[in-house]
DNA sequence: TGAGTCAGTTCAAAAAACAAACTTGAGGCG
DNA sequence: CGCCTCAAGTTTGTTTTTTGAACTGACTCA
């Protein structure tokens, strides 16, 4: 399989990876979800090469998770604006953000970012419960199936 | 900034996506977490190129995601399996997963894959919620607070 | 007129990925 | 013994991507 092939794979983790699966959209995407929103603010916060993030950006637009808003004409100047399907990324986001504060931080080191929920007001951590029972999930409790495939396949540690 | 010095940023996205963010890393651990240990077996189902698993194997073996198993001596033969740091990305895979089930498949299309939660025994969605109120967390409703940075940013959409 | 801003593009060099063949240390077959 | 097979890589040469630096174009401001 090559890379450019990956979005035509029947699975979602593929697809999805054949979107934000390469070495800089995720870390432009962090920019977005921080309102860094223009070219030139998001060259000079990452540190990006300029023909990287151009290309990544149009990618972006059309994979439809940005779109381009223009802010001003004459000259004709745009920003970049998650579209729904890019803010649908927010989970993806914060399992990033939790796993790397959790497994990547030297103990006692504390964290540059954090997350509040608007609603109840409080800082807090991202936990992935079951749609169905809600409780959380661990690890080893959930299994990955295949369609059609013989047994069940485990997602599970060790 | 360059791809190799992102494990030394402050941000806990950017550690976590010098660990995962490649193009080929993700689909490597899909494969384990399928349970598909072996290099042969990864190869294969990959089709992805020797050098490039061999040497993705060894990061992440050295990042303590995953640790070699010997299944077999003369000559000696091992396999590669998820740490508990490793186990620990399983809300990161669900996340991918369900992004592209909801935003990348054809409306009518079925997945190929689905989650089943083994102590409720159901077939579910991966839903990420505060771990304060235990409410499911919609995208505008999070902000990402930056540590002495001034007011906040929110992760909002649009 | 000259300097500055933003959003890119162009071009050459360096790094990474690709494809195919080769290696190493076994066991099995005739 | 010589030859074939297997698993887990490594080597080699070619192609693709990324990098870094400079350049462009449409405008504003002094």
């Amino acid at each position: 399989m090559r890379w450019n092939e990956l979005d035509q794979e029947p699975c979602s983790i593929a697809r999805t990876l054949s979107v934000i699966g390469d070495r800089w959209t995720m870390l432009i995407l962090r920019e977005i979800f921080f309102r860094h929103r223009r070219f030139e603010e998001m060259q000079s916060e990452l540190n990006i090469t300029r023909p990287v993030l151009a290309q990544r950006l149009r990618k972006l637009v059309s994979d439809g998770v940005l779109r381009k808003v223009a802010y001003q004409s004459q000259p004709t100047r745009h920003e970049y604006r998650l579209t729904d399907k890019g803010a649908a990324l927010s989970p993806v986001m914060m399992a990033l953000m939790h796993w790397g504060d959790t497994q990547m931080l030297p103990a006692g080191t504390p964290r540059a970012v954090h997350l509040r929920h608007c609603t109840c007001n409080a800082q807090f951590d991202p936990v992935m419960t079951c749609s169905v029972c809600h409780e959380p999930l661990a690890p080893k409790d959930v299994r990955m199936e295949r369609r059609g495939s013989v047994p069940s396949l485990e997602l599970n540690p060790l």
